[in-house]
DNA sequence: ATGGTTGTCATACAA
């Protein structure tokens, strides 16, 4: 059977309610993961975002930043969050979903928000760089700690970083840039290939072409300009990889009214 | 070299 998943930094679920709502009646993914909600737990909208067709939902909020959230056409049998580098910050969260979604022993779904890490590049001038670097390397602990994967996973979301070459605009020029500097992008690839992680989009999409998901909101026209990053991420386990169908970037979405600076990615399985 | 925009919460701060 036919399985697909997307990753979407929404950038504010209540602000961005009917964009949530015209993108699955468009693309109906079984299970959308959502970054920066930016909405405290009484705030979500839960009915209303199961009313759109998606009756299991997890969310893991906070007042005004973060937040992450899964909305599943599928039951889950259990739902959790990581604490990443001793906060409570709401940037994860998981869910195991059952036979139902096509594996016969159900699979897990990892939902992450990668903290931006601010403009200076520098751990030592910049505490927001130095939380980003921390959190790459408790990612990469916890990798080792899972071993290696004994049932199909999933790892989506904003991950903050554009690992390759033709993930940005210009690779030169934002070598000193947040989200392309060599220490982000050598940690988050060393931390994807030790665990086994594929990365769906490259692995059908090899480079050079170039993939973007975000664009920033301060170009004057992002889609003339185009200077975008792969920012947005679908890692599947190795016994996947050969599952893998196709991976879509809605780049159309970054055109609606009032859009989120991220656009959202589907990668599609035949389980 | 600089500033450019958006969202949350109501004033800076994060992205």
């Amino acid at each position: 059977m036919r399985f697909t998943v997307t990753t979407w930094n929404i950038n504010s679920v209540r602000l961005r309610i009917e964009q949530v709502r015209r993108f699955l009646h468009e693309v109906a993914p079984d299970v959308l993961c959502l970054q920066e909600t930016k909405c405290p737990e009484d705030r979500f909208p839960l009915e209303t975002l199961q009313s759109f067709g998606y009756r299991h939902v997890v969310h893991c909020g906070q007042k005004g930043y973060n937040g992450v959230a899964i909305l599943s056409r599928y039951s889950f049998s259990a739902r959790d969050g990581l604490e990443l580098c001793a906060r409570r910050d709401a940037r994860h969260v998981s869910i195991t979903l059952g036979p139902d979604a096509g594996a016969a022993a159900g699979f897990v779904v990892h939902n992450f928000y990668v903290p931006a890490g601010g403009d200076v590049p520098d751990p030592d001038l910049n505490p927001k760089f130095a939380h980003k670097l921390s959190f790459l390397a408790e990612m990469r602990r916890w990798g080792d700690e899972r071993g290696p994967a004994k049932a199909p996973a999933v790892l989506v979301g904003d991950l903050n970083v554009a690992p390759l070459e033709h993930d940005v605009w210009s690779h030169r020029q934002l070598l000193d840039v947040v989200s392309h500097t060599p220490v982000e992008t050598e940690a988050l690839e060393t931390l994807r290939g030790e665990a086994g992680w594929v990365d769906s989009a490259r692995h059908l999409t090899p480079e050079p072409e170039k993939i973007y998901t975000w664009w920033s909101y301060r170009a004057q026209d992002w889609a003339a300009s185009d200077r975008g990053r792969r920012l947005d991420h679908i890692w599947v386990s190795p016994d996947l990889a050969g599952a893998l169908r196709s991976v879509e970037v809605s780049r159309g979405t970054r055109s609606w009214t009032r859009p989120s600076d991220h656009v959202p990615v589907t990668a599609a399985m035949e389980l």
